[in-house]
DNA sequence: GCCTAATATCTTATAAACTAAGATAATTAG
DNA sequence: CTAATTATCTTAGTTTATAAGATATTAGGC
């Protein structure tokens, strides 16, 4: 029983549990601003500098799309409440770094917990050769997602005159 | 060597390369709402009905978590906009419910089209085993983060007093 | 059947957070 | 040195959210 089901139908149902179990995360994502007591772009900012650790101002605005005065308010409440500091980069005064103030950051990283612990439960139902399959996958999907982005986007830079039908090159930008 | 990477390390790489991946997918959402030209938040009330079909205002307010009012507002933007239509029920006149016009709903599908293609793309270099592993782990994985989602949400209604130490994650290093 | 409570959505006033445009300040190029 | 560029912040106005309560319908107890 190799084909219980056919190929293009078990990769329909993967599609479509993926898509809810994403839409999930981004629930999960919005629930931990909300216990937390920040806003959802807050968090998203917080998530970036908990990532890459020390970042500017000007680079928060580009990642998240968000226009530098709003990166400003962001930057205003995370600093209010202790997250962050702001840092004037000394070889270029024009730059401000934001870093994190990782006593404060840790408070977050508390409510991540049930959603590890979640994670692990699941994991350690599955054998080690299934694991190793499961992180080629996620790191194959990760290209994908980053392909997809950038074929969206260059539907956004294309002026509406030419934007008819889509194509693909990813169109090198900065 | 049925263990080049100790079951520990793959783990942690696991939960570290989804994270990334989910982030990730989070900005293509994003992405897609700029350039369909509505918010985030219409977007996902979209998402909802594109997947359940025909849902009371009631129940994307629940889902969401906007508040009803919020809920009036996305849906006489999406009305007017064209994509659903208000129908009220029959056999219980107070309730709304929002059902997607197909023909329009179908404009923002097609941005989804890099990501579906970019998905595929990625199946396709996986055997139908592998893919079977793969359903399976995204029905787990949706059942573990609704799991999480329920449990962050009891720490919400938790008295401030108890809800003092939560268990911190094993340090992840990188 | 009638009154009260509960349910589902919408309305209003107000607040939060965003954008667009432009001000400020520092750096780089000619 | 001046003009152009870069990085962030400020301001005015808009969008989208909340909280509280209005409206309309249904359900339950007597």
């Amino acid at each position: 029983m190799s084909s219980a089901k056919s190929r293009e139908a078990l990769v329909q149902e993967l599609e479509e549990a993926m898509r809810r179990s994403s839409a999930q995360g981004v629930m999960y994502g919005q629930a931990v601003a909300e216990v937390a007591g920040i806003s959802n772009s807050d968090m998203e900012c917080m998530d970036i500098l908990l990532l890459e650790g020390r970042v500017t101002a000007g680079r928060l605005a580009e990642v998240t799309g968000l226009t530098t005065g709003a990166i400003t308010g962001v930057v205003d409440r995370m600093e209010k409440a202790g997250y962050v500091r702001r840092e004037r980069d000394e070889s270029d005064r024009r730059k401000v770094f934001i870093s994190v103030i990782e006593e404060k950051a840790a408070e977050i990283g508390k409510f991540y917990v049930p959603m590890q612990e979640a994670m692990l439960k699941v994991w350690s139902s599955y054998t080690e050769d299934e694991l190793r399959l499961l992180l080629r996958f996620a790191n194959d999907g990760h290209k994908g997602v980053l392909e997809a982005t950038a074929a969206l986007k260059s539907v956004i830079d294309t002026p509406p005159e030419q934007r008819a039908k889509l194509k693909m090159p990813p169109k090198s930008r900065r």
